[in-house]
DNA sequence: GTACAACATTGATATATAGCAATGATATAT
DNA sequence: ATATATCATTGCTATATATCAATGTTGTAC
C-alpha cells in the first residue's frame, strides 16, 4: 500500500492550494496537523466508489482519473493534474464518494481530515467561498460532458476530446496523454475498439500525429469543426 | 411577458427557503428588498442558455424544468418542485447559464440580485454552508444521471425513471407527471417515439397504468429488475 | 533473454436505437 | 363550435455503435 508523511510545512509547499491564501496561519497549522502526504503508485486507488468520505483529497503531485465504476464499464469524468482538490462536492453532500479515484502515474495526495476542513469551512466565508467556486466549476464541466455525450456521436466526442486536452489541459499542440486507449474510451464514453479506429483514420488523414501516447493536433480547425458538427 | 411584484414578507411567505433561518433578519430584509416575485406562464423561459446571470433564482411555487439545449435535441436534467433554489451552481461559477429553465405549469419565481446573495454569502458562513450543500448534492444527481446514460440501455433507464419519480419526487405509486412523452423522452435521453413504444410495452405486460400522463407503478418489483439488469 | 500479460489494431457481424412516415387523439385559440 | 397545432401512437427502415474474434505489439517480471 501507499506510504504516508505528516505534513511538515504547508505554507511553503510549491504545490500548495490557492484556497490557503484566504486561511489565517492558525489555520494553515490546523490543517497542516492533520494532513497527511500520502504516495499512490501508479494505478492505486486514492478512493473507492461507495466508500465513506473521510477526508478532503488535495492532489499535490502528480495525474489522477476521476470515474464512475459501472457494472459493464466505467466512465472517467475528469483527468486531473497536481494542485488541485479532487472531489469537493462529496464533502458537502451525503458524504459516500460516488466515483472512485485512481493514480495515472506515482502521485502525492494531501489527506486532511474531511471534519477539519468542514469546521474550518464552516467558520472561514472566504475560505469556504473558494471552495464553492471550485465545486461549481467541476459541477458546470460535467454538464458540458453530460450534453457532449448525449448530443454528439464518435467522431465529435472525440475530436472534442483532443482538442480538450491539447488546449485547455496541457497547452500544447503536442501532448503526451497519460491514457491508454482503453481509457480515452472511457473519458469520450464509447468502446475502446472504436476509439482506435477513428483515432487512426485521423491519423491517415493528416488531421492528428500519434507516435504511441504522444498525439500532435495538425489541424484543429479540421478538428474543430467535426466537433461542432458532432 | 411574465408580471412581477415586490416581495412583501419573505419572513412569513410560505415558500421560503430552510436557508433563510440562517441569516439575521436584516439580512432577511436584503435580500426581500431585491427580491422581485416573478410569475411565469406555462412554457415561458425563466433563465436562457448562454445569458449572463442577474439573479439567484428561487422556485416559490410551481414546477419547472431544467434543460441543457442542444442543436439537435435537448436533454432536460432536473424537474424541480416548489420550495428550491435552481441553478445556484451558475452563481459561483463562470455567471453564464449552461441550461434554460423553463416552467412546466405556471409558477412564482423569486428573482433576487445575484450580488446581494453572493455579497450576502460572503459575510454569512451559515448561509453559504447551506448553498454549498445545494450544490453538492445537485452535482450528485447529475452525476447518477451521467451514468444512468451511460449504461443503462433504454427499457432500464425509463424504469428508473418511473421509479425516481414514484418514490423520490411524489413519493406516491400514482401521479401525475406535468411532462408530455417529448419531454420524458428528453429527460430519459432518448427519442420521443421509443418513449411511448417502452411505456406502453409495461403497460400491456401489467408492469405500470398509463391515464395520459397520469401513471401507475403497478409492479415495483419487476421495474427495479429492470432497472438494475438495464 | 524469454515468457506472459496487458495493450493496440483491424475486420466482420449483430443489435440497440434513432429517424421517418402515416394516422389518430387532444388541447388550444379564434 | 370549428379550425389548427401539438401531442401520442405504431410500424417500418436505416444506421451508428458495440461486440466478437483474430492477430500483432509492447512492456514487464522473473
Amino acid at each position: 500500500m501507499a506510504k504516508f508523511v505528516q505534513a511538515k510545512n504547508c505554507k511553503a509547499c510549491p504545490y500548495k492550494s490557492d484556497s490557503l491564501t484566504k486561511l489565517r496561519d492558525d489555520d494553515v497549522n490546523l490543517i497542516q496537523g492533520s494532513c497527511l502526504i500520502v504516495n499512490f503508485k501508479k494505478g492505486e486507488n486514492i478512493c473507492k466508489q461507495g466508500t465513506e468520505v473521510t477526508h478532503a483529497l488535495y492532489l499535490a503531485k502528480g495525474s489522477v482519473k476521476l470515474y464512475i465504476e459501472g457494472k459493464n464499464k466505467n466512465l472517467i469524468l475528469k483527468l486531473v493534474n497536481q494542485s488541485k482538490y479532487i472531489g469537493l462536492q462529496s464533502l458537502f453532500g451525503d458524504r459516500i464518494y460516488n466515483y472512485t479515484i485512481s493514480a495515472l502515474e506515482d502521485s502525492q495526495v494531501c489527506m486532511i481530515n474531511a471534519d477539519i476542513i468542514l469546521d474550518l469551512a464552516k467558520i472561514n466565508v472566504g475560505y469556504l467561498f473558494e471552495l464553492t467556486k471550485a465545486i461549481s466549476e467541476s459541477t458546470n464541466f460535467v454538464y458540458k460532458k453530460i450534453i457532449d455525450i448525449n448530443q454528439k456521436q464518435l467522431r465529435g466526442r472525440l475530436a472534442d476530446v483532443l482538442l480538450y486536452f491539447s488546449e485547455n489541459v496541457f497547452e500544447n499542440k503536442t501532448f503526451e496523454l497519460k491514457f491508454t486507449r482503453k481509457e480515452i474510451a472511457e473519458y469520450s464514453a464509447m468502446s475502446m475498439e472504436n476509439t482506435v479506429r477513428i483515432l487512426n483514420e485521423y491519423k491517415k488523414d493528416g488531421i492528428i500525429g500519434i507516435e504511441g501516447r504522444e498525439f500532435t493536433i495538425k489541424q484543429p480547425e479540421i478538428l474543430r469543426k467535426i466537433a461542432e458538427l458532432g
